[in-house]
DNA sequence: GCTCAGAATTGGCTTGACCAATATCCGAGA
DNA sequence: TCTCGGATATTGGTCAAGCCAATTCTGAGC
């Protein structure tokens, strides 16, 4: 009884209805909830949240469900929970603690590919055979039929970037970035995403693809270089923004 | 009553006692046996692990106690809960940049630590703190008085590359740096290295850190980068050829 | 004004219960 | 004998109420 007209006030208050969304835990959607207060500057950086009680009341939920979401919080680095003192918004930029790298921040990992990716395609261009320009244009030409058809071309992303890693022939250097792109998709990192995978920020992506391709035919490095850089740094934006 | 039972039981299991260890929050306790209990190859991945109920019962905690260690390993990315089904292990979630296939070929290891250290030390040379380079330079001097010694620097010169890498503020980038590094360390590395580490090849590799932080001092990208990459092309022809 | 003991507050953890999703089993029907 | 479908058992999801322990607050006494 009480439990779903919970969901239905988080749901409501999230702008999500019951039937499109995939059932995601209770745990996660109080997070959401409590991130988008900490967000909203409600309570800023060293702050103390209302008490676990208090604000289990307040967002309709019991105790031991709004414990479960402060302990994911925790882990993220959100918050920090002081024993019998109080819950504490932590400053957004990383604690200086540390010790915790389980919270990579969807920001450094994007710029981490943004690097290194933009490095390698320097290399790469010098080295880009016909063939695989052919490859990458195909690529896209899925991507489009995907868009089109109103699904997600993650599979696509994936293969343009790495086809792009491989040609610089280093499998050291491949491998990471495929293994950064994967990074993306871990639990962790998909709990933060919030609704940024629209049909038009997935249009936009094409579009930088395209650059990238444009840059790649014209055997223009640093225009490459560019185009890669612009796309990872824009993505990420798109991603944490949404 | 029931309660310290159990952390008795813990703490006894995990070789701590309540005395020294300061007291560390019970679901951290639990996430640790049970992470333990995955490494110890009692459940590979792919597993499913006993029930809540009884897994609890097993620790000797109680159920919400154990959820909460429960959603911290799935944050982590070491378990999968399914609804209904069960709790399931996944596949040792690996380190950014790892696997056996880094330290197969140790010319593309080097020419990847070139090309993403030489990009990573543009940034780190803006953000360079005077602090960084005095600790910079204390390193170079423990190196010199090791070389002297006829030992080898081999951790001060990690300690020199993992310092630059940490300085441009990227977590990410900073483990993939240190990753690398420590490949070169491998079995199948070690086995390759001929007569690198000569005191000889030590010094010219000090000089060439010497040139890193000369540019660095001067605060001066380019130098930084060239010297850098200079650097790395060199000791992976020192490493290969002897 | 200061100190310190006790009360109030707050997080930590447990017990017990019910609901919902999934898996399993077993019998009816082909 | 095999297959399919539904009843049943199993398992995770959540809630309610309560007690313990650490911290903070308060006020009496100095």
């Amino acid at each position: 009884m009480a439990r779903y007209h919970a969901i239905k006030i988080i749901c409501a208050a999230t702008g999500l209805t019951n039937a499109m969304s995939e059932p995601r835990r209770l745990y996660q959607q109080i997070a959401d909830q409590v991130r988008s207060l900490v967000l909203r500057g409600q309570y800023p950086p060293g702050a103390r949240l209302p008490a676990e009680r208090e604000l289990a009341q307040q967002l309709g939920v019991s105790r031991p469900s709004l414990r479960e979401a402060l302990i994911a919080l925790e882990i993220e680095g959100a918050i920090e929970i002081r024993m019998g003192s109080g819950i504490y918004v932590l400053s957004s930029s990383k604690p200086i603690s540390s010790g915790r790298s389980l919270g990579e921040s969807p920001t450094e990992l994007m710029q981490a590919r943004a690097l290194i990716e933009s490095a390698l395609i320097v290399q790469a261009t010098a080295a880009m055979k016909e063939d695989t320009i052919e490859l990458l244009q195909q690529i896209l030409s899925t991507m489009r039929a995907e868009i089109a058809a109103g699904r997600k071309p993650m599979e696509q992303d994936r293969q343009f970037h790495l086809a792009i890693a491989q040609q610089a022939g280093n499998a050291v250097l491949a491998e990471i970035v495929a293994n950064l792109f994967d990074e993306r998709h871990s639990p962790m990192s998909e709990r933060i995403r919030g609704r940024f995978e629209t049909p038009e920020s997935w249009v936009i992506a094409l579009h930088e693809h395209e650059a990238v391709v444009l840059a790649l035919e014209a055997r223009d490095p640093l225009a490459a270089q560019a185009a890669m850089h612009s796309h990872l740094t824009a993505s990420g934006r798109r991603w944490l923004e949404g």
